[in-house]
DNA sequence: ACATACGGAATGAACGTTCATTCCTTTTAT
DNA sequence: ATAAAAGGAATGAACGTTCATTCCGTATGT
């Protein structure tokens, strides 16, 4: 196994492992043993497990990103914009589980608060597409007039709610109903 | 120090920290410390942790749905109805974040996930008000036509996701702010 | 009224386990 | 032959839980 089949092994099994069973569910001795590599390997990559950890969601990021801006329109309306990204992402969500599950675990983790702390205070960053979105839509009077965390809240609160619930078996999604829940979430956030 | 107020001191210790800092945050050592008791003594009025944890899963439910019921009239159109129950909830979040911080690690732990698989799949009782109400609304035609599942996404995602914001400080919600969302809530929700 | 005996509540040091990390030996590649 | 990579046993810190002991309020006997 090459240098970098093993970083690989050891990423996917790191993910796997903490996507269902939680960070601390997760040793890291089992993480070695799943990837097929000794306890100390792992060290050669990543300096401790927080590390290891952090490089998962950079990771998670640089494969969500591209796929829900793919045919992504900047010159359409901005309803039909919400629908896109909202249907893509929650369609992302649905068929990567484990992406999923991972970044509820991080999100849920003290990590994932100081990283939303980071990333709403430092609102400078025109990289987010969200944002943008949403700032328009407040100003061209299409969306309500709420400070945008809120406006965030009541967009992505239902998603990632509806995709925990379809990944958890508590409901089964289909393309009509994904469509129905992001027209749902729109009417939410709609004037 | 009595016996009552003795468990009691370690119920309030237990939520403070599990609310703070998650249940792997809080040890027990750690609980009994704050609670000014010794560590063997929390073993005298719960059998383990796990046992502590549902307990006061337990205790929070049962002040929680009176605070939330209080004034619930049943008589009114099913709008004010969702109205009364979502402010009062989002109300209840806001004046006492660490039941909602707790709230929140429960959902998130493997017993919360199985709590909420038993709530779902044991669909008989007839105590779960806000089920009446959706069901209700989907029979009158007032709510849009989805599976309860779904609507529960739209309706809780946001107020989750808005109280933990407040919380956390990334937004401050008055008293305007909490009947807007809870509004946007209803958009999202009404047929 | 006082001293003594009793029993359950409380204690916290100690135990066994689990974990992240390190360290040293062995393997592999050049 | 040498250096880099890999392996996994060893390490020590942290945890939940246990248990022999202490403490204290009450009952008993004088």
């Amino acid at each position: 196994m090459s240098k970098l089949d093993k970083r690989d092994e050891v990423v996917k099994a790191a993910l796997e492992l903490i996507a269902e069973h939680g960070f601390h569910g997760a040793p890291m001795a089992m993480i070695a043993n799943r990837a097929g590599v000794g306890a100390g390997t792992i060290y050669r990559y990543f300096e401790n497990k927080e590390v290891l950890i952090a490089e998962l969601y950079r990771d998670l990021e640089e494969r969500l990103f591209p796929v829900i801006l793919e045919k992504y329109d900047q010159e359409k309306p901005i309803r039909e914009k919400f629908m896109h990204l909202g249907t893509a992402l929650l369609r992302y969500f649905i068929e990567n589980p484990l992406d999923f599950r991972y970044l509820e675990q991080f999100h849920n983790s003290p990590f994932g608060v100081e990283h939303r702390r980071d990333k709403i205070l430092g609102e400078k960053e025109g990289c987010d597409i969200f944002r943008d979105l949403f700032e328009d839509g407040i100003s061209q009077q299409v969306l309500k007039e709420l400070p945008l965390v809120i406006l965030f809240a009541l967009a992505f609160g239902p998603i990632l709610a509806v995709a925990r619930d379809h990944i958890l078996g508590f409901v089964t999604l289909d393309e009509g109903l994904i469509i129905a829940t992001i027209e749902a979430c729109w009417d939410g956030i709609r004037r």
